[in-house]
DNA sequence: GTCAACCATAGACTATACTCTACTGTTGAC
DNA sequence: GTCAACAGTAGAGTATAGTCTATGGTTGAC
């Protein structure tokens, strides 16, 4: 698919794509056959956008979500060096959790106090 | 207390506080019968700043934190109000919660198949 | 009385993550 | 063959949340 449908795929736009492109997340290829030099993207392409969303709506930084994909989809580390790298994100999202109940049992205690 | 002891007590720099000053967050008082024009905070001030490292924690905005000190602290809404902006505050939280376990599954399952 | 440490205001600078504009080339329906 | 819709690159602009610099006044220990 090119870029456009991509989009509709993934509901980023195709601003964000090309953005993302420059990190990494995604990359098309090109068809030498053809004339134009128009970028084709596959299944993966689409996968790996919805977990750039995920990863973004829990918080992770473009920089982080560079190294969850490389751990994911790459082959630049080791299976433990994976294996390390998705266990610490977990910490980190258990971390985040708890403060995020924290938070809701002090808005909660303040509305019963009101 | 001054705005340097203010900064020790809630751990952020001077130069934070009084950039969230400009957002109302926390405002001193200053002693008329001094020559000087020094602010004065007191420990509701430390309360509150504490809160907005809580609830920066937890992803809200600087705006939405505005809200919640108001809903908080202030007089600007009645009661119900108060407890109608907690209670969206408190949904948004559970729907952030949802997607972090969700995410955090997705991480382990992606580890057991690696 | 002087010097480091503090206070205030105003505004410039930075990082992150987009978002948009300008410009140019390609494709396909009519 | 032309025109809208789409493709590409490069780079400017925006929003959020700080962070730092410049400048000048104040305080308190010595």
């Amino acid at each position: 698919m090119l870029i456009n449908e991509l989009a509709k795929r993934t509901g980023l736009s195709v601003h964000t794509i090309r953005f993302y492109e420059r990190y990494g997340f995604v990359k098309g290829t090109r068809n030498e056959a053809a004339r134009n030099n128009y970028f084709h993207y596959d299944e993966e392409a689409v996968q790996r956008l919805e977990l750039v969303a995920d990863a973004k709506s829990v918080g992770f930084t473009l920089q982080e979500i560079a190294e969850l994909l490389d751990a994911w989809y790459g082959n630049t580390y080791t299976k433990s060096q994976k294996r390390q790298i998705m266990l610490g994100k977990i910490l980190v999202l258990d971390a985040r959790i708890k403060e995020l109940r924290d938070m809701k049992r002090q808005l909660q205690k303040c509305m019963e106090e009101l």
